[in-house]
RNA sequence: CGGGGCGUAGCGCAGUCUGGUAGCGCGCCAGCUUUGGGAGCUGGAUGUCGCAGGUUCGAAUCCUGCCGCCCCGACCA
């Protein structure tokens, strides 16, 4: 009998964790494997989630001077050619579109005819497409700042997938702007790298470290890549956001060049940087528990689910007419300048039944709102953020005039258990024996963040294969901070994070 | 793309070694009983056993090839 499970996501995370990922998903009903190898679907309470982060970034987007376009799928393979860094780092992941047509063939399928006299890249990233437009837009000094940002899908043929962490399809954001001098560039995407973080802290409640990344782990043709690195629950770093300053490689190699005030002819700086459906991932690793999805309530799609409890039709339109009143109340308030999202559930489950299949969804608040609860004028609230059966009845106006502070306080108590356990299982490393007794197989405790002053050097890489860890970033809230490289003896370096990662 | 594992009803699995043409639990449907917590009873529907060949009187089961998924590795957001 399914009741005699203690939890309703099996395996647990103990017990199982890439297993117990994948049943949360399935359990949140948010995506599955589509028949396209490597390319899943995203289903609407996950596209639900994902318009949410949308939403939120674009209006940070919006308010930090950016504004939409978008750029065609397909990209000349020439273009991609033209920054030799960047067809280094994507030629391998590319699928290329060589014909135009299908004709019937000898089985009664089909075949590829009409062969392109120029093939076609499907999108890795559209830094060359955009480049190449924007060297046409770009003319004076008087046309800069240009701050795009384009929501879009790419492909990368990667392959091994893992739904929302690594899909062969998968939707993003990425922004490409051009500036007139370096400084300007860089620290528009220390800025940007500002605002993905503000976002994963404030939004998602999923505590990141800004860094930069190593040379190893640079972007393509980018002269500096940042990034945001969050810790999953199983301790592994999962890059959540990353921002580029391209310095002038890609103008030089597109020809983006404005006439300064001096008259001049000058190579633009760009930049660019992206968050994907990847966050959903980061989200589900990040809060959920082995009950299923746990939504902060500025991300959820419905922060209030209402379910009408009665035992027949005088009853139920009694009720039902209550819980309209009481969604209608709750309409009205607003909490970080919304609206609250709230959904009446009267489908014709068993109240238990239904209870858990919110629980497992991640809705922040239920509330059962039956004839005992009415004749108090009260409700009876379960909170996502506490066990399924801490559950207690609150006054109705009580509750409409304290769900604002309700919604905060799950907010930041998810912040705060998330941040509490990144702190947990975070260790600073003084020599290379530390480091490698720490990640080593045998290690009981569990292996996070290490932060170990290192010498951005490929010395220590096999060290790193073997050990199947990665330098995350060299974290800017540490930047005057300088020891002696734990692996080479160097003076003078900064501190670096490493961790397993996805 | 290398190593390992797995594809049997919507989901989870047994059956495969020792060929005889399919079963269990959950879910689903119907009826009754229940109803503030993932209901109970009774009855019922659902499978080209991943795909394609081969061996055989007969294949989920044996053989060959392919595809897909999962885990680990290499590569990556």
């Amino acid at each position: 009998m399914a009741k005699e499970a203690q939890t309703a996501i099996s395996p647990t995370r103990a017990e199982d964790y890439p297993e117990w990922y994948q049943q949360v998903i399935r359990a949140a009903d948010l995506a599955e494997a589509s028949p396209v190898r490597g390319c899943m679907v995203i289903k609407p309470w996950g596209y639900a989630i994902w318009e949410r982060m949308q939403a939120v970034l674009d209006e940070m987007f919006k308010d930090t001077g950016h504004v939409n376009a978008y750029f065609p799928l397909f990209i000349p393979k020439s273009f991609l050619e033209k920054e030799a860094e960047h067809v280094e780092g994507f030629a391998k992941e590319c699928a290329v579109v060589t014909h135009h047509r299908l004709e019937a063939g000898p089985d009664g399928g089909l075949v590829p005819a009409g062969p392109l006299d120029e093939p076609l890249v499907v999108r890795p990233t559209s830094e060359t497409i955009i480049g190449a437009m924007f060297a046409k837009w770009v003319n004076s000094y008087r046309d800069l700042p240009l701050l795009i940002n384009q929501w879009a899908n790419v492909v990368r043929w990667e392959l091994r997938t893992r739904l929302f962490l690594r899909t062969t399809e998968f939707l993003w954001q990425e922004g490409h702007t051009v500036h007139a001098t370096g400084e300007e560039a860089r620290e528009h995407t220390r800025r940007m790298l500002g605002v993905y973080a503000t976002f994963a802290e404030e939004t998602m409640a999923m505590p990141v470290v800004m860094g930069e990344k190593t040379a190893g782990e640079r972007f393509p043709g980018a002269v500096s890549t940042y990034s945001i690195e969050a810790m999953m629950q199983d301790g592994k770093a999962l890059q959540a956001g990353t921002s580029h300053f391209l310095g002038q490689n890609f103008s030089r190699a597109q020809e983006i060049r404005y006439q300064s005030q001096e008259g001049q002819l000058e190579y633009a700086w760009t930049t660019s940087w992206g968050v994907s459906t990847r966050l959903v991932g980061a989200l589900i690793m990040t809060h959920s528990d082995d009950d299923g999805l746990v939504l902060p309530p500025a991300l959820a799609p419905q922060q209030i689910v209402i379910m009408p409890i009665y035992r027949n039709d005088e009853q139920r339109a009694e009720v039902l007419a209550y819980c309209e009143r009481l969604k209608a109340e709750l309409h009205d308030v607003r909490w970080r300048d919304d609206r609250l999202r709230v959904q009446i559930d009267d489908r014709d489950l068993r109240g238990g039944e239904k209870a858990w299949d919110h629980i497992k969804k991640g809705v922040p608040v239920r509330l059962e709102v039956g004839p005992r609860d009415i004749a108090n004028d009260s409700v009876f609230m379960g909170r996502r953020d506490l066990g399924p059966k801490e559950k207690k009845g609150v006054a109705r106006a009580e509750f409409v005039a304290g769900v604002g502070a309700l919604l905060d306080e799950i907010q930041a108590g998810l912040y705060q258990r998330a941040l509490a356990f990144r702190e947990a299982n975070t260790t600073q490393l003084e020599s290379r024996a530390a480091f490698e007794a720490y990640f080593a197989e045998g290690n009981t405790e569990m292996a996070g963040f290490a932060w170990c002053y290192a010498a951005d050097d490929p010395a220590y890489e096999d060290l790193l294969k073997e050990l199947k860890v990665t330098a995350r970033n060299i974290p800017l809230a540490d930047n005057a901070a300088t020891g002696t490289c734990i692996f080479t003896g160097k003076t003078g370096v900064p501190r670096t994070i490493f961790a397993r990662a996805y």
